[in-house]
RNA sequence: GUCCCCGUAGCUCAGCAGGAUAGAGCAUCAGAUUCCUAAUCUGAGGGCCGGAGGUUCGAAUCCUCUCGGGGACGCCA
């Protein structure tokens, strides 16, 4: 059910009937609420192709729908807008089509895919800051979007396990701890099952490793021979690597797992190695790669390029393979073990470049089509100076930390407001942090993901107006208006029938959910929803403001009134639901 | 140097396969609570949509140029 849909077939019929292309009359909601419900432009583009009067036109149009009883007006305005009011029955009709529906209207595709999502990328040793926030909860709405539209989505951590950083990294152990057995020449396994190191030591050492490769050229060049030795499989060096896999995800999931977002898949860019000398060897044999300086290259440059398009570093002069070989070596990995028809990035947009030239080489290669791989980028996150975000210290705040930020500031305004008040620690704790997270979440996804934004604290959790402890607490007012009215014996919600404005404006808005789960995934863009929810939230307040529900004395308008806040209800629950929100049940 | 993103109300942002009077939220000011959670609701003020050209009956939206902010550009990921 979709009825903006239905509008659009009916007045495209009346195109039609008048000697009209049916696909002018595409019907969208009014730019102008105060003269109309819904509106078609299309007698204006009628107008220049047909070279006619546009109002003569739409005139013509509206009198081929005349007598159909699903509109109660139907005006010519202006140059030749037609604007189209519904009348009360039809809507009537059509919200309680939705309301006896499962999906509330959801939208579902017609042709649905298999497809796997990369939105993770975090980096083994380096704890998950504000820097990942943005996909895993980007990429985490998507997941969720696509698989209410029917889509087969799997999701995948794709962590950052195979690069320079691990020999940096093991090299930085063997500078500290020589003796450890991991180091011997020619040392075999077994080798210790418990870890030589702590998880703080290995966050400790990523810095310091990192800061030392990039001004000392020397111990650089050890990091890279010790890249080099790890992917040829030192066994050592490969226990090494193991242990600091298991000791870093261990830590991420519980981040993850505080922020609502769930992998189906915990695999790496190591997971894609084992691939990469055969693909290495198909892509020579194919003259794809070519030697340049030592490295092992692929041009990827078009003869239409508008701009600078350097090739691939397959293979550095030193024989390792960096990130363009693992992303490579990882789509063939997928298509092997999941054949997607279709594989999503949601990363930073500053791999923008990174991504183009992936894409390029696989295509180049016949490995998998262009078209079907699509890099989601976003913007950066700022600080209020326009700046990446740093904390007051200059550092980069963990993302552990920042949960537990908004988590205490919505405990204090929970206590200020005198919510939760008796619910018991365990509770309150819990109803905290989801309005925390809420707060965090919903600040970050209402912006269009394609720019950067402001992470303003104190906005963040301010909790007036358009944020997401303003959806929590519509949402828990539904709830407790309907378990009163439960409590009250009020009966069943029943046939809904629009009465005041206020209910005709939250029906209306129940009814273009399904446009928003649509543009949502057409767009990859979850502020869709947001916007959605926010509305819905909006007219639901309004209507709570405007109308009695449980106590209302005329037994058919309580009836239809808790249809509605149901409904309404329902629908703000799954739209959180989608953006991966939890919602607690009062607060 | 080349390419990309961004510039809309005091602040933070929507709107950009062209359409009527450019919308929210915050902030400011004025109101609403004997009644279902006031983190709510009602109302007011606030804009040469960075600037200049162009296309069009019509431009925040499309094209060109320009100014300002951010980013990416062969052996880091």
């Amino acid at each position: 059910m979709m009825l903006i849909d239905d509008l659009s077939d009916l007045v495209g019929e009346a195109f039609a009937a008048v000697g009209l292309d049916a696909r002018l009359g595409k019907v969208k909601p009014a730019d102008r609420p105060d003269l109309a419900q819904f509106q078609c432009n299309g007698a204006l583009a009628a107008a220049k192709i047909a070279k006619q009067n546009p109002r003569a036109l739409a005139e013509r149009v509206i009198t081929a729908l005349a007598g159909r009883d699903e509109f109660s007006s139907l005006t010519v305005a202006g140059p030749g807008f037609i604007n189209i009011t519904l009348s009360d029955a039809y809507l009537n009709a059509q919200a309680n089509l939705l309301r006896d529906d499962a999906r509330l209207g959801g939208w579902r595709k017609a042709v649905t895919e298999k497809v796997v999502m990369d939105y993770g990328g975090p980096n083994v040793a380096k704890p998950l800051h504000v820097g990942h926030l943005r996909a895993a909860i980007i990429g985490e709405s998507l997941k969720r979007i696509l698989r209410f539209s029917g889509d087969e989505v799997i999701g995948d951590v794709h962590l950052g396990d195979w690069g320079l950083q691990m020999g940096q990294l093991i090299s930085e152990l063997e500078l500290r701890q020589p003796d450890l057995p991991y180091f011997e020449e020619g040392a075999e396994a077994p080798f210790p099952s418990e870890p030589p190191i702590s998880l703080k030591d290995l966050e400790d050492m990523y810095p310091a490793a990192s800061a030392a490769c990039k001004t000392d050229p020397a111990r650089a060049d050890i990091a890279r021979k010790a890249t080099k030795a790890l992917q040829d499989g030192r066994p050592g060096y490969r226990a090494l690597w193991r242990h600091f896999v298991n000791l870093s995800v261990a830590a991420m999931k519980q981040d993850y797992a505080d922020l609502g977002v769930e992998f189906d898949l915990w695999k790496g860019e190591a997971d894609a190695d084992p691939l990469i000398p055969e693909l290495t060897d198909d892509l020579e044999k194919r003259k794809i790669i070519e030697l340049s300086d030592g490295a092992k290259i692929i041009r990827v440059a078009r003869d239409d390029d508008n701009k600078e398009m350097p090739p691939i570093i397959f293979v550095n002069s030193e024989g390792a393979v960096g990130y363009h070989a693992t992303d490579i070596a990882t789509i063939m990995d997928r298509k092997r073990e999941m054949s997607p028809d279709r594989i999503l990035y949601v990363v930073d947009a500053r791999q923008r470049l990174h991504f183009e030239q992936v894409f390029r080489a696989v295509d180049l290669a016949g490995y998998f089509d262009e078209v079907k791989l699509e890099h989601l980028w976003f913007g950066t996150m700022n600080g209020k100076d326009g700046k990446p975000f740093k904390t007051r210290e200059g550092g980069v705040l963990k993302l552990r930390d920042l949960i537990d930020l908004v988590t205490d500031r919505a405990r204090e305004r929970l206590t200020e407001s005198g919510f939760a008040e008796g619910y018991g620690e365990e509770e309150t704790a819990a109803i905290a942090r989801k309005v925390g997270v809420a707060a965090l979440k919903f600040a970050d996804l209402s912006n269009t993901r394609t720019g950067d934004y402001i992470f303003d604290i104190d906005r963040f959790t301010a909790f007036e107006g358009k944020t997401g402890p303003y959806l929590l607490y519509a949402n828990v007012r539904v709830r407790s208006v309907l378990a009163k009215a439960e409590a009250a014996g009020a009966g069943s919600p029943g046939e809904i029938m629009i009465e005041k404005p206020e209910e005709r404006d939250l029906a209306l808005v129940l009814l273009s959910f399904p446009q928003a789960v649509r543009e949502a995934h057409h767009r990859r863009m979850p502020h869709i929803l947001c916007d959605h929810a926010f509305l819905l939230a909006q007219a639901f307040s309004k209507f709570y403001a405007a109308c009695r529900i449980a106590d209302e004395k005329d037994a058919s308008a309580r009836a239809s009134r808790l249809s509605l806040a149901k409904s309404a209800g329902e629908q703000l629950s799954l739209t959180l639901q989608l953006l991966g929100i939890e919602t607690p049940d009062r607060m």
